[in-house]
DNA sequence: AGCATTTGACCGTG
DNA sequence: CACGGTCAAATGCT
């Protein structure tokens, strides 16, 4: 039952904001530093889309499954067909109780062939490729590449707009339990593949500033409430050095269960975080206004401390 | 050789 | 039965 390796396996929420400190702290090593602009520039989108997953996740988690798909099952080699089969459908039953949010993401037109949008800092494998009823366009199937190494259960689906072909709906289903490599941004700067590098940039220089949130969905009233400005949209607006090159997306919400219990995730919520902290010292960044959008408040405690040296 | 992507088959759900 | 999601063999890329 309960004896999970622990202190290896946090949270995906932990996880995601861990992360996001991580990244937030490549930004201030750049900025602190005479680092090419281009860092910058490479980070920043990635910290954001980030924090967008924590609260996403915070609002709408399932510790459950995301926990469980780790810590459960050993999920490398086990060839049987019957074990195939029975781990199938296990995957396919979880993943239907998963969360999942969709990011619209739009190109802004002039960027050369891009083909798929933002580089959400994730590192994801095509699995699959399906034309969809009423759709101009398929619908791409991406797997985080370390499911198998790392048991990571997360899944993006990718669709472009019909009408608008710089537009792309981007939904993400389940929440990453794997370690992504640190990816050190003065060593991938270096080490990077040229290409992709290239390709980095062009996407970033292919972004537009302004952030959309849309919210859907009786539990995000909260987070309507307190972001939305005209109707259920707002905008965020990064400082102006940011301003060329956050992408341009809205963040639907939207739970593919009904039947969510808030209180129960929200007490999960807790637990998670209080978890991780305990497992890992993790340092947390000042969220005042994450904290206040996703009501976490209760018993909810974190060490404000140490954040930031 | 060791990855990733493509693509038709397969399977569960409604 | 149709549709959407996933698998896995074939193929491509580096």
């Amino acid at each position: 039952m309960g004896s999970n390796t622990g202190s290896e396996l946090e949270s995906p929420l932990v996880a995601e904001l861990a992360r996001a400190l991580e990244l937030a702290r490549q930004l201030e090593s750049h900025l602190s530093n005479p680092a090419p602009v281009d860092l910058c520039k490479s980070v920043a989108p990635k910290i954001l889309s980030s924090i967008q997953r924590s609260i996403l996740m915070a609002k709408s988690s399932d510790p459950d499954g995301e926990q469980q798909a780790a810590g459960d099952s050993p999920r490398s080699e086990s060839s049987s067909p019957a074990f195939k089969d029975h781990n199938r459908k296990e995957m396919i039953k979880k993943r239907k109780t998963l969360h999942k949010w969709t990011n619209q993401v739009r190109l802004t037109p002039g960027s050369g062939g891009v083909e798929g949008p933002v580089d959400d800092g994730y590192s994801w494998r095509k699995y699959g490729q399906k034309d969809i009823l009423g759709a101009k366009h398929p619908r791409a199937y991406y797997r985080c590449t370390h499911r198998h190494t790392q048991g990571c259960s997360a899944t993006k689906q990718v669709q472009r707009s019909d009408e608008d072909p710089l537009m792309f709906d981007i939904t993400y289903v389940g929440a990453h339990i794997c370690l992504q490599k640190p990816q050190r941004a003065s060593a991938s700067a270096c080490q990077l593949p040229q290409q992709r590098q290239h390709q980095d940039q062009d996407l970033l220089l292919s972004f537009r500033a302004g952030l959309k949130v849309k919210t859907e969905g009786p539990e995000f009233e909260e987070v309507r409430q307190q972001t939305s400005r005209e109707g259920n949209e707002f905008h965020v607006f990064s400082s102006p050095t940011f301003v060329s090159l956050v992408a341009s997306e809205s963040i639907y919400f939207s739970s593919i269960d009904d039947g969510i219990n808030l209180q129960t995730s929200d007490s999960e919520i807790t637990a998670m975080i209080s978890r991780g902290n305990s497992a890992s010292n993790l340092s947390l960044v000042d969220m005042d206004f994450m904290l206040e959008e996703l009501d976490f408040d209760q018993d909810f405690q974190f060490d404000a401390s140490s954040f930031f040296s």
